[in-house]
DNA sequence: AACTTATATTGACCGTGGTCATAATTATGA
DNA sequence: TCATAATTATGACCACGGTCAATATAAGTT
């Protein structure tokens, strides 16, 4: 039985969450400090502790909330009737994540839940744009021999294959999105004779 | 032009390997420690940042030669003339780079390289592999309306997201192997009708 | 109100990776 | 051989995430 939190905490919470977002509108996530956060706030660093298992876990809830606005965007869309129309479809969400190199790997990071019991924001971000795909490629033009969901998976790895390419200077001349669709042409539409 | 590094450099710089070998092999990778490494080296903290960069240069270092060592051992395999067999080839690889999830992600940090002249050891193995895999997927019985090397770098995604599912509470009861083969016989066998 | 219990906050303190001015050692040249 | 320059090693110091016993505030009880 766990009683509801009082108001001030919520209060506390919201005053975190409100610097961390302003901190880092400032400078960046990968400049953000817990010292500049609980200053902004006005509140001692062991506060932030008690709020927030880490630093990872506030990323995890802003970094979450965004990505959660770009699906709620995606799902509007209509569903892609071509791998264009597709890889167009998640170009934004593609953008928000590469946006630093340091946010990329905090979003890999928790893409899959540590325990059962917490999935965390990130992560339930995964599963929802999974069923969105699945949803999207249940039509044509793709192909039908694998089940949607394999084929969702297999665009989350295409999708973090092409980002972690972009990072990498050998590679990053190739353009992500045209790696992706290379990738995803022939995911989706093999073409075996 | 740069002079050849002085004897006593190469010593100290083996005397710090070593080290850092044998603390890993008594605790893991996850649990070595920069001080520990140089009082059992018996050299000064600041001598360990003049010969690596950073921890994660050491460890790519020794995670490198790690990996280097599957890779010797997979190019005197015959080449796989099946999906079971390919998986198999791949599996030592695999169980390596589970083999802490901190050393997962070390890896995945250090597949691509950073900068076009600082290729380090970790992106090294990953190019050796590309080539391996492009070899071994030339033949039959694998797709041939995609150019190998794009099967290659395939089955590299495949290969991380399999490594990442495990790691995430949810899905770590479908096992690794069964899920990377799941993957692997979509991209690689199309059955399209 | 006065007392007790539960909940929130605090800030000094710690562990660990990393820096840098200084010192010690080794090479070079006259 | 000695002076000078280049290379290598040192350890006090810093930045930053994270801990925890102590304290302050709120809720519940009489």
């Amino acid at each position: 039985m766990k009683k509801p939190p009082q108001k001030r905490k919520l209060a506390t919470r919201a005053k975190l969450l409100d610097a961390a977002t302003k901190v880092i509108a400032r400078n960046g996530f990968g400049a953000m400090r817990v010292e500049q956060v609980v200053q902004d706030a006005g509140v001692a660093k062991g506060t932030f502790f008690a709020h927030f298992q880490d630093k990872d876990a506030l990323l995890d809830i802003i970094v979450g909330a965004k990505i959660d606005a770009q699906l709620d965007a995606a799902e509007l869309l209509p569903s892609p009737d071509s791998l264009d129309a597709l890889v167009g479809h998640l170009m934004p969400l593609i953008q928000f994540m590469t946006c630093e190199r340091y946010i990329f790997e905090l979003i890999f990071r928790h893409s899959g839940a540590a325990t059962k019991q917490e999935i965390g924001p990130i992560a339930k971000t995964f599963e929802r744009q999974i069923e969105l795909l699945t949803k999207w490629l249940a039509g044509d033009p793709y192909r039908k021999d694998v089940p949607p969901v394999i084929l969702a998976e297999g665009i989350q790895a295409f999708m973090v294959q092409s980002m972690a390419l972009n990072f990498c200077a050998i590679n990053s001349a190739h353009p992500m999105e045209s790696r992706l669709l290379t990738y995803l042409d022939a995911w989706l539409c093999p073409q075996t004779p």
